[in-house]
DNA sequence: TGGGCGAATATGTATAGACAAATACGCCGC
DNA sequence: GCGGCGTATTTGTCTATACATATTCGCCCA
């Protein structure tokens, strides 16, 4: 019945360019016309032109020099975004009841290996938490964690026996930095027993560091057994 | 000795805002002063101010709402960036000298699997390459792939003998639609022989799907031997 | 032929002003 | 107390203009 309101005009340039390009009668390295001759084709403003063309530049379509022009972007490396979510969600969305489990607390002074995986330097007290995450009836994740409490001090009086560390800290720690590692592993004698699996079965692992400002606050092993279970990503050149 | 030339003001003023905000000072929530306010503060026109805060916004570091004003956004689900870069690419950096072996190239109407596997309803035609890349001595992936010849017709004529499959497609097709899925899976027969691990073996398998609009061009199944090889990525919010 | 320098050009930043659109807030009537 | 409605507030879009800045192009001179 009614229609959907017009995008705004800067809206509709950049798609009207990002169209061509897509199509591919742009190659990379085509001219985009200069913001003088789309003014004039679309009949607006120089500054709605350079709004639309600098969304493309920032999306990685287009480069824009000074002078020289803007160009069609050669095909940028391929990067895919992964949303890691709180574990929580993540099997929700699949449907599966979910269920936590905490396995081990220890407040201890960090050893040699702990510091080495927060990446300090000095001496530090610690968190280790050890715990397992069910879908349904399935262990579904492993997880082994470091909570750098000088960084975290109100970790030091949660128990963490039913509310997830995750989910705590992205409540509790404002904003990071974080670092990911992916990589496939063989099950040891402690992850098999905790995941059901055989000995030597294949596990994802992804490794997660972050910070705060400067200042290290956690770090994650998250063990998914084997095939069950993918990372999945999207990615638009973009979109 | 020249001190660098002043940012923009919008950058700035962005800058000034996001330091309040990552050192905490303003929580999750905490509204941002209007732009008015800003307008004052800092002493420029609203565009300018606007300009930051849309920035801002972008990142995910602030909302914005109509009338309700400019808030601290509440942390993001964490997302991981991994540049997955073409895989010769990949292994220059490491600073092993690169090679790259075809194992075989056969051309066939697309069975079931295969079809499946691009994501095709109908019939079609494909180019089934299977290759392996070394880093020095060592096979560093194991490579599968589809290529959908409707989509890229260029590629029925090109061997593959010498030129990876996925540098030359970077080059030929324009712009895509990437989907990403990675796993943790045991060595085939097939793959253990390949990549002289064992059978059992845990693989980090990248499989990745590209389109071109709507047109599935290929698909491709990298291999990883085990916990040699790691996905890493950096993820700043907002940064 | 080659190198340097100036000018033309395209983008980058900023201003002031105007109107549009969404919506939170308070007033008013019940 | 409560529900509905008008309005003030805040952001979103757009125009017209001005000047800054980077970089290419071409001219001129050696």
């Amino acid at each position: 019945m009614n229609a959907t309101p017009p995008p705004p005009r800067y809206v509709a340039i950049a798609e009207a360019l990002r169209a061509r390009i897509l199509a591919g009668d742009w190659p990379p390295g085509h001219p985009i016309p200069t913001e003088a001759s789309l003014m004039a084709e679309f009949g607006c403003s120089r500054m709605t032109v350079y709004r639309a063309l600098w969304g493309l530049a920032e999306a990685g379509l287009i480069t824009r020099r000074r002078r020289a022009g803007s160009h069609v972007a050669a095909p940028r490396r391929e990067e895919a975004v992964f949303g890691i979510h709180d574990i929580e969600a993540e099997i929700a969305r699949s449907g599966a009841p979910y269920r936590y489990e905490r396995l081990s607390r220890a407040l201890r002074p960090a050893g040699r290996a702990e510091r080495a995986r927060l990446g300090l330097a000095g001496p530090a007290e610690v968190l280790a938490l050890g715990a397992r995450h069910f879908a349904g009836p399935r262990a579904f994740v492993l997880e082994d964690r470091l909570i750098h409490l000088a960084a975290v001090p109100a970790a030091r009086s949660e128990s963490f026996a039913t509310v997830p560390p995750g989910r705590w800290l992205l409540s509790h720690v404002p904003w990071n930095e974080a670092e990911h590692r992916i990589s496939a592993e063989p099950a040891g004698a402690f992850e098999a027993a905790a995941l059901a699996i055989p000995r030597g079965a294949p596990l994802l692992v992804l490794a997660r560091r972050t910070w705060s400002g400067e200042v290290p606050v956690t770090a994650v092993r998250l063990c998914y057994p084997g095939p069950d279970y993918a990372l999945v990503g999207r990615f638009r050149p973009g979109g």
